[in-house]
DNA sequence: GTTGAGCGTT
């Protein structure tokens, strides 16, 4: 069932899981817990020396989700860790940006004082002719924060009552990626395969959740969606949300959207921009 | 001294 993720084959003959056939799955798991069908509470599998036990009534029909070290959770291993902060840094990073269309007469200062109504700008300059000194009619910017960049790159500029062309350089352009966005809503679990071949996404975490995040070239939005029963669950899913993804193993996103769409219902779960 | 799609003298 493509609901599922397979962990293993068959359960042992008593209705035990070895624990490390679940981290082979999701490594630095600790265990797992499941949701009581009657009373909708979480609670933890009973394990007892590396072996996962079946509830009593089996392990059924029910979702289990992965349990990680409590005191860990932000740190997997120093990797991750390291890997979200390089996240968190990808967030912020801005990138020159060409401006055409410029009129002749527009100077570096008059961009400035154009583009400073945004945001404060790192560099501003026009691109000249060497022996005229005159303007070729284009130039570049850079801005101080990514937000900044944002908010120019998504609208147009009228500059000394000129419309003018801004987008991003070809030099920093990924050559093997489409400039185009793709916007995925309630992904399934093959949508969700063939996201992962795109590269690898280190975590959904609540802090992240919202946040435009670029990895690996790839912008990726993860948001959640509104709880649509009791909202008093969607604490609940920020405390299991510590799950880590890693679109190369595809595994644990299809797990976070699993847990995500369990607790606000099927619907829309991860949002993902291409 | 001109022009109007483009891609960055350091």
């Amino acid at each position: 069932m493509s609901e599922y993720i397979r962990v293993t084959k068959d359960e042992n003959d008593d209705g035990t899981v070895l624990l490390c056939t679940v981290t082979a799955q999701f490594p630095g798991a600790c265990g797992l817990r499941d949701r009581n069908p009657v009373s909708q509470c979480m609670r933890g599998v009973r394990l007892v020396e590396g072996i996962l036990h079946a509830p009593d009534a089996g392990w059924g029909n029910l979702v289990y989700v992965v349990n990680y070290p409590k005191d860990n959770k932000r740190n997997m291993d120093e990797t991750d860790a390291s890997s979200v902060v390089n996240v968190k840094r990808a967030v912020q990073k801005t990138s020159d940006l060409i401006v055409l269309g410029l009129p002749w007469t527009t100077t570096e200062q008059d961009l400035e004082e154009y583009f400073s109504t945004f945001g404060e700008a790192l560099m501003v300059q026009i691109k000249k002719d060497t022996k005229t000194g005159h303007s070729k009619g284009f130039g570049f910017v850079c801005f101080m924060e990514y937000e900044t960049q944002v908010k120019v790159t998504s609208q147009q500029h009228m500059i000394d009552e000129q419309w003018c062309d801004r987008k991003l350089p070809n030099s920093k352009q990924s050559p093997d990626k489409p400039l185009r966005s793709r916007k995925v809503f309630d992904m399934n679990e093959d949508e969700l395969w063939q996201f992962c071949q795109y590269g690898e996404v280190v975590d959904v975490l609540p802090s992240l959740c919202g946040e435009d995040l670029i990895i690996k070239g790839i912008s990726i939005h993860i948001s959640y969606a509104e709880p649509k029963h009791n909202s008093n669950r969607k604490k609940e899913v920020e405390d299991l949300a510590v799950i880590q993804v890693a679109l190369g193993i595809g595994f644990h996103l299809i797990s976070a959207v699993h847990l995500i769409s369990n607790v606000y219902g099927t619907g829309t779960s991860l949002k993902v921009v291409l």
